[in-house]
DNA sequence: CATACTGTATTAAGCAGTTAGTACAGAGTA
DNA sequence: TACTCTGTACTAACTGCTTAATACAGTATG
């Protein structure tokens, strides 16, 4: 677990991001126990009550669940963390296109610089 | 002048994008005229100083210049303009990248889907 | 029973952004 | 001259979001 934090976006944002990030990858397996609230704090660096935050949220948007006083774990229902997926690449798409229409820049051109770095990026790894 | 607001981001920053993306477009004319503080909060309905805010900060990196008492406007330095549009077009593309591959999608399948919203995005225009 | 973990709730504090009010200097115009 | 625009500067206060601090309840384990 490790997160690099940018000052723009509140913490706790980032933190769910990061979640949403690893559940679409696959990092993590339906039921997989996540750390508890003060230990991802302790991790992180951050206040517990922030992880409680994104926990509280992700648990309002079913990404996980809390059985009593046991640590969470990733929703076992496969249908929700497909559309994690999902939902992060559509939104990847619609923030990439409006920015690109916003200024009228040709698709083409575009595509292929994305290319481009994508291999540059590819390589560096 | 008309800018759509979120509630994100900061007023004064999204004026300067909405600035930026007319700039790339290339609907302002080096040395073309832009409104008074005040007739910008005016059409806005946003506080004069928050204008003010976000045109300090545009002069600051040149995109606009000011002469004594007179209203400021665009700035005549070319390369500065023409910077601005690849300044958006290389955010924009490394933003995706950095999405795309946070979730390990394959670039391929991706851009489909691009090439697909972009034109169904064309349609509606 | 006691200790040490869980999750949860509540309240306080800090901070950035925004708004508001006011003021001042310079220039054009009736 | 008086009025009305322009930009600029400064301070104060408000607001909502975010984080911090603390406390409480439940459960497992030794």
């Amino acid at each position: 677990m490790d997160v690099k934090f940018n000052n723009r976006d509140p913490v706790y944002v980032q933190v769910i991001r990061h979640f949403k990030e690893q559940i679409a990858k696959g990092s993590f397996a339906p039921g997989h126990v996540i750390p508890s609230r003060r230990e991802l704090a302790n991790q992180l660096k951050i206040n517990p009550n922030t992880v409680q935050r994104a926990y509280k949220e992700m648990e309002e948007q079913k990404l996980i669940y809390t059985e009593g006083n046991m640590p969470s774990c990733i929703t076992k229902d496969e249908a929700v963390l497909k559309s994690v997926r999902e939902e992060l690449i559509s939104e990847a798409v619609q923030v990439f296109i409006s920015s690109i229409k916003s200024i009228n820049a040709p698709l083409p051109e575009i595509m292929e610089l994305v290319q481009k770095q994508y291999e540059e990026a590819e390589q560096r790894d």
